[in-house]
DNA sequence: TATGAATGAGTATTCATTCAT
DNA sequence: AATGAATGAATACTCATTCAT
């Protein structure tokens, strides 16, 4: 879930330190608790009115701190929202476990097509990707953000399509990475018409698993 | 193209009017050609810096009246994207003619496929489409439209796919309506990726389509 | 007197005008009354706080306008600054009408120097003055306003002491345009200098006049 | 010149001090570091971007402390111009040397103008005066120190000019601190044109000398 | 002394919309 | 239908200063 931040990362070594250091480390940790607090709140913010509707003022509210000490913490409005699209990566390492198992092809992806669109099932999850989506057409670093995760996803998806081809379990697609990225296109799709028509994602998710098994299985 | 817009609908049955009829139809038609000036300014602007980006002000400017006038052709800015998600209608209606060609199942959706590819292979039309989803999510009537917009091709395609497994082209899923759903998602997805990844919508679109009709085709 | 803005030029021909016409230059004059509205209204903001410290809103308020009203008429705070730059340049034209007399150099430099001298009394337009110069160090087209207005005294002023040269009434000079300058900066910075130290003008104005009149007349 | 700033008076005596006295001027030196460190910042602050322009924040960053520290060594931003402002002084004082010279008023005098002269060549100092003299219009404070400055130079000055009359070398102005005062003006006015159009101080220095030289020499 | 988080009023400017003409 | 002046709330962001540590 995109909206448990960290705080973590600290724990190691506070015995043997100075008293100093030990103040400069609760002052960094402070810290880092004020970005999540900030972070959540912006969360929270866009997937209620969008990140356009959204002001800065708003966000300092909702996190319960001053306007002016947002800036403290994050150079403007933009970064929040890149920091966000950065945590995203966060929420996916979890299907990449998913997809590094060493079950066979077609059982790794039936696993992750449920797993992922579970994750998707949470409209925040497809809202904020969406927005996120949306600023990336024209802020490229958000773009950059954008694309980076998606490789992630991708990518792992590509050595399993992959492996399935050479183990017989899949049909030779002309071009394995870019099976993978349909999938995933038919996953984010999907959900979003879900939110959109407010139909649950379990009524849906059922065919897209097999309309993408379908198109990847080999003939038996 | 969404750009090119409407002057007809006003050419028939001009003869046979008294002098006043006459000149109300003049300033009818003149009055749809402002409107459309208008629309045609607001896509160009929502295309160059997105919805929220861009001032009413810009939409006149660029239409060439002022300010105050572009409130007597529209009731305000939301009307106006409401207007360009209704004439988006017509862009798809060419693809209704295709799917009802009396073609068989399969060569009707490669065609098609081909050909709503080509036509979001023109980034505008990624563009505009992205920039409509996003405000459907927090605005009903845009919401309601982008749906029916959906609807009308999903049915078409529903009703191919319907057709292409009685005659035994197609194998059976287990719902045609999803299945078409899932087809446009895959199309648009991928469109986006194209956009996003500068990559041209040529190189993708064979890959599409391959994975595509293997989900569909029935095994012979 | 800087505050005194223009209502005139619009007299003119008025009668022979079709009724579009007559409203039309009835906005026009309205607009330019706001313009003058805000100026005035800036001018005293700036006399009283300083440029930096006013804020646009309340030059607006001053004005009696709203705050977004103000940018119908200016493009912001910088060129309404512009603007009273280029109205000081009216306030300074009356004493080219002095250096153009006919009278001998000597006459027409006394007559200059009391003039101006009354001029700089005021200590709004020693303030004004001060606030432009201090803008013009960092704003390219403020100095350029500022150089200009000054170059219109200093190269009236040149001419004069170049005939008082000729015709034997003022000493040969090594450059008669650097000497005008040197002339209005002993009498800007005397006016400067009576603002601060609170001492009037007038117990001030003799010494400078006895100081420029004996730099330059002519040693009989 | 303004920005070397002192670090001495604190070398005499310190041999017979007991350890904590030493420990405590040391503390005292290190901390008048600091405030040199902050004033020669400021500085170049006020000249780069001006008084208004700069924010303490950028004073402490290019002190290199942190912003809170700022606040230990001075009051405010208001306190740091003031110090600025006393500074110029120690500045002046190399100009009273140069009075107080046993030579004949006129020789004096030009080597004044000469030394005056250079030091205002130097752009920095220009600036940094009108900064100071803008702010003296609405701050009393600044308003005396900088009338106090004024009036160190212009009292050694009217003591010459006073000396030339009595000795026969210049003629008998009306009043000699007048006098004074407009050649300060003459060459502060001048340095400042320098500045505004960019010509050089040393074209403009013969005919300032010429200038005030000819008003004040007695006429042989 | 030193830090930088915290504050909240203040900045200039833009916004969609209305209205008198 | 057409204009653009008028509104005032909203925008993202900066400010000098304080304060706990």
């Amino acid at each position: 879930m995109l909206y448990t931040m960290n705080d973590r990362s600290f724990n190691i070594e506070i015995e043997k330190m100075s008293k100093d250091e030990k103040a400069g480390l609760a002052r960094k940790r402070a810290t880092a608790k004020r970005r999540d607090q900030i972070l959540e709140a912006a969360v929270m913010c866009f997937l209620e009115r969008g990140y356009h509707q959204t002001g800065v003022r708003d966000i300092a509210t909702r996190a319960g701190i001053s306007l002016g000490n947002l800036y403290n913490h994050f150079r403007g409005k933009h970064d929040v929202l890149v920091e966000i699209a950065m945590l995203e990566r966060r929420d996916l390492e979890r299907f990449l476990v998913i997809l590094s198992s060493g079950s066979s092809a077609p059982a790794i992806l039936k696993n992750f097509i449920g797993a992922y669109a579970k994750y998707l099932a949470a409209p925040e999850n497809v809202i904020l990707t969406l927005e996120i989506s949306s600023e990336a057409i024209r802020q490229p670093d958000i773009a950059q953000l954008f694309v980076e995760n998606r490789a992630m996803l991708t990518d792992a998806l590509e050595a399993i399509v992959q492996r399935g081809i050479e183990e017989g379990d899949l049909r030779t697609v002309p071009d394995p990475l870019q099976a993978s990225q349909l999938i995933i296109e038919v996953l984010e799709g999907s959900a979003y018409r879900s939110v959109l028509s407010e139909t649950p994602m379990t009524a849906i998710i059922g065919c897209v698993e097999d309309f993408v098994m379908s198109s990847l299985l080999a003939q038996q």
